[in-house]
DNA sequence: GACAATGATGTAAAGGTTTTCATGATTGAT
DNA sequence: ATCAATCATGAAAACCTTTACATCATTGTC
């Protein structure tokens, strides 16, 4: 029972009393085999309990059904409802899903190549926001697989991209800051190398310049996305004394070390700063107090990404080479009016 | 070049100038084969870009190389750790991991078994806390791959189960509250259907027992280990006005709830009342007061269990069928020693 | 120098599909 | 009644490996 061996195709053929191409067309292509045949075929199958091997299936037809997702790290949760979504949607539709946890080491990077490499995976979701090691090089035996990036774009390349609208989710936050009052906005999180970094610095700019606010640039602070980042930015501000009334912060790790700083500084908040995060990661409703961010659909980028990697294989050529998808205000308790006028 | 066909081991055979079963060898049992031979099997290698068809290679060998995780919700933050020691280790070992998120529907279960039976994947790991449905039936043909269970252990089963000691753990809570000179400690999480649930009361109760303290079973309430079912206990406490001064609640997510409540009531913690969780999930130091609770080793325990499923495939007979680890107490500010003596 | 043992390599089968091409049967049009 | 077109099916090739078995050469022993 334990090792019985599985029953074949040519078994279903022999009960059936037909021959192995009808049953694999009986299974696959249904309307091309007659109904009685059709009939008998299924009831074979049934009695066999048959499925059909997924391995000859792949080599046979040079592609396997699967796909491989690179991230860098498939704990942070970020990404984690990002993977249910992709996950979600690549099941559905009868494709299987591969993790490589690639821990931004260049050798794991490649290493996980060797899916594509053998038709092992037939398409490729990059979180990671570049090109796996290795995989452009010239000489390089690999091909490259249809793929779709998520999350953070791939620079300079023309890698479909399917993502939250960082610029338009920015500048909402910002925006929402202006209505509460403030003009004293700082941003937390300048950088000239990620993109998202950029975007949702320009949606904050726009946002100002939009509201006639002159922008400040002792108010713009670098930052590389960290809790740490958000912390040692704010104490800066305190030795410059160049100090808002209201922090808007990359992302809510970011926003969180601000928090951290502000609440060390025994600041009462939101009455004395207001601070706003983007994201919505888990967190953001237990700190104190509870974060006021841009949320991102993270469900529903996983299944559009999917969905658009799907298409690609199927050889459609999409029309947009960028899906954005909106982020959505939510309004907790660290934003208020700023403190005088 | 982006279509180019890749080279196989025919390919190399020729350029070297030997058979393909000698090049097969040269690769996978490079003893058996002269040094000489080796060496040009290897520059050939080496000049085709060959990598093996690994849908080919499994087709012969009847095995993949990889290993099926079977989880409720790949997103949950207490599995997303779990999963990347997983990953880590299989794929350190040459192993491919692929993910199905259950969401415990049983169709689905059930589904992802194809992977199973068509050798796609040589392995199962559950953090379902129970078989996929369909896969004990009689008459089903799905065969018992080699399975280890995680987190969650398999109940009325000999499924090896890799976790945390919760018995011990919830032990060391207790006794942690109580050298804090509590006496009237609650269990919020009792539940006659979850393992986990139980072990940890246990280690309450043992606890308690230890210390001479005599059980109010009105201090033992239910609980399915969500947030609101913490909310819903402490309010029926507070209903039924017989209070504890110390909360021990059988997971954080609950401990979320109890604080929530406690502080709706505008008590003060941890003076008012302690309360501690266990899992060490990642708002639990983010939350006010920060939880003290005992940290579960996902790492850890992700990579014990794939060593545990690598070692079964091998066909080894594991000395144990149970693999517990130690949990570490997290002390923060959710504990201080009773109001009043 | 004969024979056994060892070592290196090659031949061919097997693993389970899908799909092209060929065949024969049936239908429809003239 | 003839021919073309359509339809249902089967035979066999192709997908790319691994490995049991056979072969041949070399070494070692008596």
């Amino acid at each position: 029972m334990q090792h019985r061996k599985l029953a074949t195709i040519e078994d279903v053929a022999a009960i059936a009393g037909v021959s192995i191409a009808t049953v694999s067309r009986a299974i696959n292509e249904p309307t091309k085999v007659a109904d009685e045949t059709r009939r008998k075929v299924t009831e074979a199958v049934a009695r066999t309990g048959y499925t059909t091997n997924a391995m000859a299936r792949s080599l046979r037809m040079r592609r396997s059904n699967m796909i491989l997702i690179l991230a860098p790290d498939v704990g942070d949760p970020n990404f984690s409802n990002i993977l249910v979504g992709l996950e979600t949607e690549a099941s559905k539709r009868g494709y299987g899903v591969l993790i490589g946890n690639t821990q931004n080491d260049p050798t794991r990077e490649t290493d996980y190549l060797r899916f594509i490499n053998s038709n092992q995976a037939d398409g490729l979701i990059l979180l990671t926001g570049h090109l796996p090691y290795g995989i452009g090089e010239q000489g390089n035996p690999v091909r490259l697989p249809p793929m779709v990036a998520v999350n953070e774009p791939v620079s300079n390349s023309d890698v479909p991209f399917v993502g939250v609208d960082n610029f338009e989710g920015a500048r909402i936050a910002a925006e929402h800051l202006i209505a509460q009052g403030h003009h004293r906005i700082a941003f937390i999180g300048h950088s000239t190398s990620k993109a998202v970094n950029m975007l949702r610095e320009q949606g904050y700019r726009a946002a100002l310049s939009g509201a006639g606010i002159t922008i400040d640039p002792r108010l713009i602070l670098d930052g590389d996305g960290t809790t740490e980042s958000g912390r040692a930015a704010t104490e800066h501000m305190f030795v410059r004394d160049v100090l808002p009334t209201a922090f808007l912060c990359v992302n809510d790790a970011t926003a969180l070390g601000v928090i951290i700083s502000l609440s060390a500084r025994k600041y009462d908040l939101p009455r004395d700063f207001s601070v706003m995060g983007f994201d919505d990661i888990s967190f953001a409703s237990f700190v104190t107090p509870s974060l006021t961010t841009m949320k991102q659909p993270r469900h529903k980028i996983g299944e559009g990404a999917m969905d658009l990697l799907l298409a690609l294989l199927a050889g459609e050529t999409p029309a947009k080479n960028e899906v954005l998808l909106r982020s959505e205000l939510i309004v907790r308790n660290s934003v208020s009016g700023p403190r005088r006028g």
